[in-house]
DNA sequence: AATGAATGAGTATTCATTCAT
DNA sequence: GATGAATGAATACTCATTCAT
């Protein structure tokens, strides 16, 4: 059983022990939330003695934080082709939708469960991650739906507002599921689908007949 | 001595010293989020003895609970009038609009966030948020759109989870507030309308140019 | 047995309670030191709970501050009369010595071993011990050797350092005393005396014969 | 490379890294006392690794009870001199106090300072204390103080009691120093013979004016 | 009902010491 | 010998909850 990883700690470089904390934190934390966390906990979880922790983290506070560094790399390694898609609206939105969704889906919404539910709450943390995470992807957003209206892609909405009522979108749809809703949970595959239309054309019947992208669920 | 409720609470009716202890406890979730308040800072801040509080209130978490019913109660107090307006979907929406985004905010957006933030981290609270927020809103704009639906008056799309995709919509901009946006905070009353034009028309632009509801920010 | 306050705790006043914590605190730290001494030491010895020691005191160093005021207060109260007796040099000095060698002796004599142990070695009580302690103990010194030089009762040495000299040897020897020197330790009722002869005739012997107080032990 | 001791302590004789540690030891111990130094602190003052320090000494304890064996050691070796110089009461007294003086000044007095917090509360290190400082003090000044006596050269009082005075009065003095009087660190120099003024002479004016040692300050 | 002192379980964090490399 | 990561016991302090008054 050589991928048994988890239950032999033995021969654990620096870096792995790091993660393997932080893997127990996420564990831990996702369970309990941040607060009825303890340190014993995730050291037991890790398999290691209490205070290891802290050669790895100066303070409970730090794991936090340093699974919110964890989800901002994931992001960003992510969101390199995205980047890269300024095609149409169309196959932008839904290019977008699908990397955050991926993001902040299986294990990375564990993560993302509890830094909201703390976020919510601290005020520095809040700070942190409106300028991390936040700030960066409303900056992208308005380039992108600006660019859009200039060349008569889209509708010449605000910009400023739409890019946060379009990640207010995501974010929402993210949150209800993480809120224990079946269906959301169990037809997750369909959502950037039904998102990507809604966004697109709106809810009213077409009138015209011939718009470009029509995908209905 | 009528006007001296706020400052001496001395004679309190029943009611009324419960409702101290719940004003009082919404305002020390909202500033510390619910570990970080203690029952003495409730206590304190209520103007009376922390032994008082466990005459009202079982414990530390039935203030929350409290709390949530209180949010339900305004909810749903609210919605009465929104029930019946089921003209066409573009004034619904907005009705409904409105009244989430009236409920969600001001005071009633401190409780909603640490409430959020706590439902994100106890499976109990989640559960009964879900059942008692949530799935009735769900019902509400499923069957609406439903409607709407087979009346022509909207697209035929999936009502689940365009329910879960609307309401999505409005808790995620909500949230964005919550995590200090400025734009959404200096333009809060702007919002409402930007969504609702999203929503009912889509970021593509008009093609046939003659759609009933064009509004623009 | 109504004299049994030690054993049977019950029906304390609140005063009689800090008294309390203050004698464990005088016993355990004693025993082992501030440092090693723990709050649940001084919480047992005073037969309450850990907690209850901080509704009474901020924390640990509190109490060695609170301990710090009693010796202040014992002092006082005993230096009122001293203060009156301006007499001669020699009665002045052998009432200083008194009630020097009263105040710290016996109960005293632990709370100042802790209090001088921690005093040399925490920057911030040591300058409260010296403003509140030594400093005033030197600004009567000096009066009263500056008043008896004028009047020629006394050499017309230094005051200041004369003052310091004084008080060293005073400080000294009961500092000797709690190092455990055996002879201190039992002819203690002797040691005011020869200081006192050293002090004010030295070790010299007399060439003329005739000096006023000739005391020899 | 001979000059780069100090800055770059590759290559140490074995000797030399103890002498580094416990120097290391002696300025922490008196930055922060016993208690709240750590050996970590040690060890990066010694620019060595925690571990490192266990290899020359045992425990933590350890390295108090060689500051004190220096202490003596240093002490041994100026007091040599010291004993062969029985002369007269006068230039016996101020060579005793200038070695003793010399002793604890400097950088003994730091060491000074840590030993006696500690020596205060702990019981073991008192009873070392006494029998490898104290007592062999005592044992000179009595031997001395007898001797002088027996040619009338000084008055005829207790030798033990005057010998433990004696001491104490130049443990006061410096005990006061260290509790950071302004006046003894200012005018550290004139101490001595103020001191021995007072110890031979007294406060008393002279009577016959005709006195050997006539010291003012 | 109101009070607030008392309780004591619970927790983050520190640090002397060990030991595999 | 030197290293420094790992250990885990130890401890000050907090705070929800109780209950005698």
């Amino acid at each position: 059983m050589p991928d048994r990883a988890e239950d032999v700690p033995e021969r654990d470089s620096s870096g792995a022990r790091r993660d393997r904390i932080l893997d127990a934190a996420t564990r831990i934390f996702a369970e309990k939330g941040f607060e009825r966390a303890t340190i014993r906990n995730i050291a037991g979880a890790a398999g290691i003695a209490d205070g290891t922790i802290y050669n790895y983290f100066a303070n409970k506070s730090a794991l936090l934080l340093a699974l919110l560094d964890r989800l901002n790399e994931t992001g960003q390694r992510e969101s390199h082709f995205a980047a890269g898609s300024e095609a149409d609206l169309s196959s932008f939105l839904r290019g977008y939708l699908k990397q955050r969704f991926a993001t902040l889906t299986g294990s990375g919404s564990d993560i993302f469960r509890v830094l909201l539910s703390e976020v919510l709450v601290d005020r520095e943390l809040r700070k942190r991650y409106y300028q991390e995470v936040l700030a960066p992807t409303f900056a992208i957003g308005e380039r992108a739906l600006l660019q859009q209206a200039e060349q008569g892609l889209s509708r010449p909405l605000d910009p400023v507002l739409t890019s946060r009522v379009l990640a207010g979108m995501v974010l929402g749809v993210l949150l209800l599921r993480l809120l224990g809703d079946p269906p959301l949970q169990e037809q997750w595959d369909d959502v950037p689908d039904v998102l990507a239309t809604v966004i697109l054309e709106g809810l009213l019947p077409e009138q015209g007949g011939h718009r470009a992208t029509d995908q209905r669920v």
